[in-house]
DNA sequence: GTCGGTGCAAATGCTTTGCATTGAT
DNA sequence: ATCAATGCAAAGCATTTGCACCGAC
């Protein structure tokens, strides 16, 4: 059901850690890898999925690591710039962070009477999006799907 | 009360059902369908398409309207509500809004490099959404899809 | 030793809210 | 007449930034 075909720089990418891919990524713009950038990232890969800022933070204070909320959204911009996280704004409240480097993008679905959230996986999107692209000639990135529902267990009201 | 006169019959045709839906809903929850809020739907249907709040209130000024800011926001509160409009979230700075009640759903191709934005549409987007809501027993409502790419014409760096 | 990084607190900017006044029904 | 709606300015809140000190290279 695998929709791209990655090439083998992307698998080779995939296969090394995070935290290498991160490291490699600051040496890059001549920056440095600090304890505390560890540390965020460390707590993004613990929790595995969707988190917010605040999230963040509890989970660095429940891992014993002392990061600032500054150095806390300094560190996700980069991890955004370094294209290991995504964002995923279902609200215009706060932004929804998602750890994406090196795994299948996953999509979500809402419902608006409850709020429960389902996440899915879609490969047949990755195929529209691709094609979508090579029509206009742009070249793909990424794409987000949402959809709003209601789920069966929702009141009736 | 003065209402606008449409100038094009493609306004026509849809000012008279939306503003009825809007007037409708807000009865049903014991609201008044106020000059104020119809001339900030008025103002969207005039846009037809992306807005955000700050551009909403330079239309309204466009067409002699004066509106609060306030109330801007509580009246796009309550098309959302009314299911008229529906947020489309790129950033986090600030949100977008979509007119899409009547509507096919439109789908956004961001630039990464450019900001260039580019609408489409998909009707097979919406079979995927029915079909995964099907597997899983909800009911689908609507659904965003974007895609993040790289337009041809940003420059190369 | 050099810069870039960090923490703190203050600033920012979109969005929401309290309150006195206005207006729709 | 009644009670919600409006406008203004102030408040909220997630996120960003200025600055003095700290630490990775």
């Amino acid at each position: 059901m695998s929709a791209t075909q990655p090439t083998s720089s992307e698998m080779r990418q995939q296969m090394a850690p995070l935290c290498s891919v991160f490291r490699r990524y600051l040496k890059s713009k001549g920056l440095k890898y600090t304890t505390e950038r560890a540390d965020v990232l460390d707590a993004i890969i613990a929790r595995d999925g969707l988190f917010e800022a605040e999230e963040l933070l509890l989970e660095l204070r429940k891992r014993g690591h002392r990061v600032s909320k500054a150095t806390s959204y300094r560190t996700i911009s980069l991890l955004l710039e370094a294209g290991i996280i995504v964002q995923a704004l279902f609200d215009s409240k706060q932004a929804h962070y998602q750890l994406i480097y090196g795994k299948e993008p996953r999509d979500h679905m809402v419902c608006m009477k409850t709020g429960t959230l389902v996440e899915f996986h879609s490969p047949e999107l990755t195929a529209v999006r691709n094609r979508i692209c090579r029509e206009l000639g742009w070249t793909p990135v990424g794409h987000r799907f949402q959809i709003y529902a209601v789920s069966p267990n929702a009141p009736k009201t």
